[in-house]
DNA sequence: ACTATTAATGATATGGGTTTCATAGTTGTG
DNA sequence: CACAACTATGAAACCCATATCATTAATAGT
């Protein structure tokens, strides 16, 4: 590997002092116009890249974010990613990306490495810090963390917390799809997936419960059956509420896209059409939801708005702008061919 | 947002000199045990958090890594990435993940970023450094960047230069598909989806050719629709393909799985069966494969692999150790329901 | 013409670590 | 006991930028 060229080696060459060169790259004072056309000769012969990291050392910021994501695979985290990439981009910052593959060490393991590097700011997106029942030392740490950098939960749970927050309203989400299904006719609705301690699930299921109980229905408790996110746990999920066969709902909610799209297998292996004899409601909008047969009915997330607000967020804070504490974002509901009125009976 | 201890903070108040603190932040030489505990006091009353950039400076290496690539939303990506990522933190490398979204200028504007900040390598999958059309003034530019760190270049095709690659042997992969269609009895066989100028496209149609043509078959002209390779862009050209009644082949081959995706809900919608009336084949192994109905036969793409032996070929170059310049990973056929006999005529 | 600004530039401190070199204190060994 | 070989530590140089302060040259104002 070559040695990178300093400021010092193209003051040298252009006989003039470092200060003089760091006036021309940052345009922070008059330099005389021969004066910039030769060291310019000089930059651009040696493609003089500046040294970010000493330059970040003095000015006391990197130029560069971090966002905490549980499993990268999970195509909802690269929607994020991506909304959040875009307005990075725009505010200057280049973006570390932290897959912790669901293990446990591994996020306060990154908040460190991202402290001593001294990233400009931190997303978190799923993952323990934003579970229910997240332990409070992993909260402490973070929230030491939030002293010295600005810190962003996106769709957390820590609403009592003094944290930066954004977040999709998953509660108005997952009425939204309940009042759907009882608007097409619907008095049988289980809800399948989703593990019983992330928020994202208890939000969502409190939320069913309630609207159908506005309309007199109930949520049956063996119609509850949480699991895990996974096309496989959908199915899974799905056969075990089927195998009643003496009980069956005519209409199922899930999780998220992938545990619906399970949902949607096991129906079709048992001969069951979507939507006459069930109708099944996903969650996200993933691309994925367009791509089953039938297509998916299923409420948006906003996630590249996550992703930008979250961006914003830290934007804002490190320029001493005035912010909000929390950004909510209201989910759509998008009726595709998987939800249709109830069977008569 | 509060300022950072520092290690002169630890040195005063420990009543040391600083070096003596380094040395016990890196065991790099022997401290007194009774000098080490009283620093460590101080270490950990403070939450010290040495300064990565001051040590990058001086160390000239920052423990990180980047990915650049077109679009994390497409889900190959991420695959690879969780590979890179998992074979990165073994390594003690973070990764930088830069999203160009298809935007020609930023994989050299994020190249520029990358070599400020001093990164310990490069990986490059996709995006126009891959291409067959490359511009030259690209090459030259990550040429360049490859003399002062480590670029390795994922399923990319620039095969004269001195590049390091890691690929997976797509061609090989395609004749595994075509023989496998072959060997089902099929004779009128096409291929749709993929830019004509991406290396992926024009590897794989080669090797659909030369396979075809070991066994007296033909690859019709009509049938090679080239496009992009969205789910989108997978049902248009199977459209376009099935327009033409009269002549019809019996299976597809596509440059991926969305696209093949595509292709079912295209078939799907005109009513045919598949497999029984039509053969589709995918290629990447994406989660998505199994999420469909029927489940796709596909060629895997060994993503994990990918990423990992890219990241792994960086660490050896930074330590010296030897290396080949390129790996060449081989792809396997995964047969699921998409594919099945020809129909009799 | 003479002082008051502004332009143009250089010298040096600074950021926060690691590394090298020097020195004092210990232990070992013939 | 004298001298070698370590151990333990500190002082200072270094990494490579930016920022501040000082100085000189050029222009402006009265």
């Amino acid at each position: 590997m070559v040695k990178n060229t300093t400021i010092y080696d193209i003051a040298r060459e252009a006989e003039v002092s470092v200060s003089t060169v760091s006036r021309v790259l940052n345009d922070t004072a008059p330099v005389k116009a021969s004066t910039r056309d030769k060291i310019m000769k000089v930059i651009e012969k040696h493609k003089f890249q500046p040294n970010a990291l000493a330059r970040s050392l003095i000015k006391k910021e990197t130029g560069t974010i971090a966002m905490i994501v549980p499993d990268i695979t999970n195509p909802f985290f690269p929607e994020v990613f991506y909304g959040a990439n875009q307005e990075a981009r725009d505010k200057g910052y280049t973006f570390f990306l932290c897959n912790t593959s669901g293990d446990d060490d591994r996020e306060s393991e990154y908040l460190t490495i991202l402290r001593e590097k001294r990233v400009d700011g931190i997303i978190f997106i799923g993952g323990r810090i934003n579970l229910a029942n997240c332990p409070s030392e992993l909260v402490q740490e973070v929230l030491e963390a939030a002293e010295t950098i600005p810190v962003v939960l996106v769709n957390g749970n820590l609403a009592k917390t003094k944290f930066h927050r954004v977040y999709s309203d998953e509660a108005v989400g997952a009425a939204l799809a309940t009042q759907h299904l009882i608007d097409l006719g619907h008095r049988d609705i289980a809800f399948i997936g989703g593990l019983d301690f992330m928020t994202t699930t208890i939000q969502k299921v409190k939320a069913v419960k309630k609207k159908l109980e506005d309309h007199d229905l109930t949520l049956r408790k063996e119609w509850i059956i949480y699991g895990e996110f996974s096309i496989q746990a959908g199915r899974d999920l799905m056969n075990k509420l089927l195998d009643d066969s003496e009980h069956r709902p005519t209409a199922v909610l899930c999780v998220n896209d992938f545990t619906a799209i399970g949902a949607i297998k096991a129906a079709s292996d048992r001969g069951l059409r979507i939507p006459e004899d069930i109708s099944i409601v996903g969650f996200d909008d993933s691309p994925l939801s367009t791509a089953v047969i039938p297509e998916l009915t299923t409420v948006t997330q906003n996630t590249h708005e996550l992703g930008k607000y979250a961006v914003e967020r830290i934007y804002q804070i490190n320029n001493a702008m005035p912010t909000k504490r929390t950004t909510v974002l209201t989910p759509e509901l998008i009726v595709r061919q998987s939800s249709g009125p109830a069977p008569k009976k």
